[in-house]
DNA sequence: GTGGTCTAGACCACA
DNA sequence: GTGGTCTAGACCACG
């Protein structure tokens, strides 16, 4: 999987990092229970700190994308059932979302069809 | 216009001024030209300082959601073409919510239907 | 309020210093929306890292005892509402811990007095 | 006894071992005097390093949960005569549970009912 | 060899 | 002046 990361950005190098980790996830690139690189490798492969790969792991852990084996270090957690319940802040993000988007010009149909387009990158299996 | 903000919370206060002001135009609440009000006014309705209005002015304007007339204080831009590209960060930011959702168990039939009820909600204000 | 951390003890820094804070919450010694000591202060003061600290407000902070707010630091939560559920984890630890008492060969009543000579001292208000 | 391990569990699994058994002793379910598995037939058992199952062993021997006769192997301690004096780490821990309970929102009438529904429980297997 | 903890010191974002 | 972020490098706990 790769990961790029700009040191120049305005957010965190830890949010980007679990950012391209939360959608390597949902397409699929990372698969269920999938073991994650270790923090010094990744951290050696990117170029930065382990304790800043140290804080994306523990923020992915405690959000529930991951899993710490404290032998075999750090997997992928297993997929969740269903849920049709979407959590409050996901309707706010893409509250906002959809407002700029609408400012921009982008109408229903076209915003619609651009969720459907990302919808099929992502691979992920609920098996 | 009602803005409520949350001090305690871990967005900068700049940032959910920002937000609420985008929403309000997305909405209609905010009229394509309409004043809004300066920087004092609203530092003081709102119990903040003056700079973090300043600051929130200064990247609307820089996004093209406001423009500063020196003489008559900050508008609202008026309404875009339609322009059916969306900004690169606008899908960047939609893919990220779309494979947190996939992962809480969230699928695209689901998904769809929540954006078509924020759609309804905001052209309901509009109108 | 008095601190005082074990270097050489197995838990961690952070850890100590968190217990002991909850403890000066849920005694009273730190009323609600008390302001705590910032960060180097307190570091400074218990000489250690400022990140030590830092990491331990952050818990605090995600278990919801301490609000951050930007302005002014950190503060005491607001006392929550009467809540009847205890939390599976505490129960679980109660168990553990009720199991070792009752090795020791304390029994029911004589835990239940310790129980209550505890609670003496927590002066903490609904208010 | 039914032994149950987590092996994505923030405490380790010596210690999570070692909290099952010292349960299992304060239910009666392990009888004092009663032979333990070896270290290797319980680290087979539960699949896990025979080290880990060594150092849960090494731990409830220097507490005084277990006694270790060369010949023998492990057995659980003779019964303690009653000692109305509580261990200073009992009530450090204890102390720091009601804290927690206490902002929880539980007051002492609630605590002390789920104290005497754990006894119960304990007491109901014990005979 | 893994992640967890801690340090000393630096710079930045926020208000 | 506050907390937030990041670094380089060290040591420890766990298995």
């Amino acid at each position: 999987m790769i990961i790029s990361l700009q040191l120049e950005s305005d957010t965190p190098l830890y949010e980007q990092l679990r950012n391209q980790i939360v959608i390597g996830i949902a397409t699929g690139e990372l698969a269920p229970n999938e073991k994650l690189p270790t923090v010094r490798q990744l951290a050696e492969e990117l170029g930065i700190n382990t304790m800043t790969v140290n804080k994306t792991y523990t923020i992915l852990k405690q959000q529930g994308y991951i899993v710490i084996d404290r032998r075999h270090g750090a997997k992928v957690s297993p997929p969740k059932e269903d849920n049709p319940a979407p959590s409050p802040q996901l309707e706010e993000q893409l509250e906002l979302l959809i407002a700029q988007a609408t400012i921009q010009g982008i109408d229903q149909s076209r915003f619609q069809a651009l969720c459907s387009q990302i919808f099929a990158k992502m691979t992920y299996r609920h098996s």
